[in-house]
DNA sequence: AGCATTGACATTTACAAGAC
DNA sequence: GTCTTGTAAATGTCAATGCT
């Protein structure tokens, strides 16, 4: 413990040197530093032992990798590997410097990649084995020098530890460099699940062409589907730009990590989007239960970078060419919102200063809301104890026709918001022809309630915080007394529905383990 | 399986009016 | 000026909810 505690303050310090780190984050880090040897100190005193450490506010790592992304501060790559140490020693001792990974991938041994696709060296490699002998020299060289930074002592630090950033490097540039030593790592850990993991992954056969080609006709039937229904209400599209969107996604599963497997979505000037995404991570037996969507059927599709990539190009070239908000409305959009913000935060796409103007545009808004809005008399579903807003209850209760609608595949759930939404429109206002204003209307009215992609993941990137970033990362209080207590102590509010906390704070209780909390100063205060 | 949000209900705080 | 009291607003707690 009193290790970990000294080797703590000491990379702290180390950062607390660095010239380009503003000064509020050095506060923020030496008040850590000081609050950690403070308790040190007086558990001593006491008698009581310090057997762990909870961190109960911004986690400094994170903090580290929203410098990264910024335009604050370039790490060198030996900060970068120090950070990364805990997470790469388990997998280079274990695996890489035994090197049985490579030897596995060249031997096929019962498990293969999907194909994975990437450009080297301006050539598209397809075959994930031919990329594993074409990374690995770069590989060793890397894991290498990690090695070197676990065992400290051997280490010094040369020229040789920064970034290969060069004098005429823009900004940009820079940070895809560093981008690329994250996509680096995913790499790995695909590999990593592929030779080792528990569940075998599908080799594609060379089946990715087709199925793009199958992709696109699915997109065609989904854009048909939707004009019908248009079509069934009485009310054409407009073939002009339109800024309304309507989402819906399917994913590998519940976990906080869960991929994007298909997306849809439906421009309400009538066009539509869907793409089939191949995951790096295995589906979960519950998400196929209800998708029926397997590993083995993803296989060869599109990897996520490139449905990314041409998700947005739709948007942008579907909605207005003006600065108006592009809004995408979902049924329980936080998921959806969530997942896509998830997927962004490790993208190369979202650290193009370009994208940031379209990211900032993009407005998610929550189906439910709409039918909250009106007090709706909805049956209470038998396992439920509320009455319930979900997608199946409405449709039971408008009696909607689910006839040809698959249900549960993306574009069958768009397809079916669509249809609700219209049902629910003409069965409570009186002009039919004016679904789109009603719309507007709704999200006119519910500003609050409009969450920004950008808001997500401006706190990931580093970028300068907007107002709504401010309004929705501090907490504040109204109650004077209370906001000067917080002022004054420089305390972090926790959020209390946080499960890590409470867990926490039951150890406290019943083991009666000693807890640190650690009182700092919030880094957007400044 | 995780997570953010919500609403019902409980508790605390701010503040004004009235009594002394 | 100080204390009590009533009330509205602010805040906290907890369980329920949607999505795959």
């Amino acid at each position: 413990m009193k290790q970990s505690l000294e080797q703590f303050g000491k990379s702290i310090e180390y950062f607390c040197n660095l010239y380009s780190i503003p000064q509020p984050t050095k506060l923020h880090l030496k008040t850590n530093r000081e609050t950690i040897t403070y308790l040190f100190d007086l558990s001593n005193e006491i008698g009581c032992p310090l057997t762990s450490i909870a961190h109960l506010s911004t986690n400094p790592v994170e903090l580290f990798f929203s410098l990264v992304r910024s335009k604050v501060h370039y790490p060198s790559y030996y900060e970068f590997c120090i950070y990364e140490k805990s997470a790469y020693k388990e997998l280079i001792k274990s695996k890489i410097v035994q090197n049985n990974r490579y030897e596995a991938s060249i031997k096929k041994v019962n498990k293969c990649y999907g194909s994975l696709q990437t450009k080297l060296d301006g050539n598209v490699i397809t075959e994930s084995v031919e990329l594993v002998s074409k990374y690995r020299e770069e590989e060793v060289r890397v894991f290498e020098r990690i090695i070197k930074i676990i065992e400290p002592d051997e280490y010094e630090e040369s020229e040789d530890s920064s970034f290969p950033f060069t004098d005429s490097m823009s900004a940009d540039e820079r940070r895809r460099v560093i981008t690329l030593t994250f996509y680096l790592k995913r790499i790995l850990s695909i590999r990593e699940l592929s030779c080792f993991g528990e569940q075998t992954r599908f080799k594609a056969s060379g089946r990715t062409a087709l199925q793009y080609k199958q992709v696109l006709e699915d997109q065609e039937k989904f854009k048909k589907q939707f004009n019908d229904v248009f079509e069934k209400f009485e009310t054409q599209p407009d073939q002009s730009k339109c800024n309304i969107f309507i989402l819906d996604s399917e994913t590998t599963g519940l976990t906080s990590n869960a991929e994007i497997i298909e997306l849809s979505c439906a421009c309400l000037n009538g066009e539509a989007f869907y793409r089939k995404s191949n995951p790096t991570i295995s589906i979960t037996p519950e998400s196929t239960k209800i998708n029926n969507l397997t590993s083995h059927d993803l296989a060869g599709h599109q990897y996520w970078e490139k449905v990314e990539e041409e998700f947005f190009n739709f948007i942008v070239q579907q909605s207005s060419d003006d600065d108006a908000p592009i809004y995408i409305i979902a049924h329980n959009e936080k998921y959806d919102r969530g997942r896509i913000s998830f997927h962004l935060a490790k993208s190369t796409k979202a650290l193009e200063s370009s994208f940031h103007k379209t990211i900032s545009r993009i407005k998610f808004f929550d189906s439910i809301n709409i039918f909250k809005s009106i007090k709706l008399v909805l049956p209470v579903v038998s396992d439920k104890k509320k009455e319930s807003y979900s997608l199946d209850n409405l449709a039971t209760f408008f009696k909607i026709n689910t006839d040809g609608i698959n249900r549960h595949s993306s574009s069958g759930d768009v397809l079916f918001l669509f249809e609700i939404l219209l049902f629910f429109f003409h069965k409570n206002y009186k002009d039919p022809n004016n679904f789109l204003k009603f719309l507007f209307n709704c999200l006119e009215t519910n500003k609050k309630k409009l969450y920004g992609l950008y808001c997500s993941l401006a706190t990931k990137f580093g970028l300068l915080a907007d107002d709504e970033v401010l309004e929705k990362k501090i907490k504040s209080f109204k109650t004077p007394i209370l906001n000067s207590v917080i002022q004054t102590f420089k305390i972090d509010i926790l959020p209390n529905k946080n499960d890590n906390n409470k867990r926490i704070f039951k150890e406290m209780e019943t083991e009666k383990k000693p807890i640190i909390i650690i009182i700092t100063c919030p880094i957007y205060t400044i």
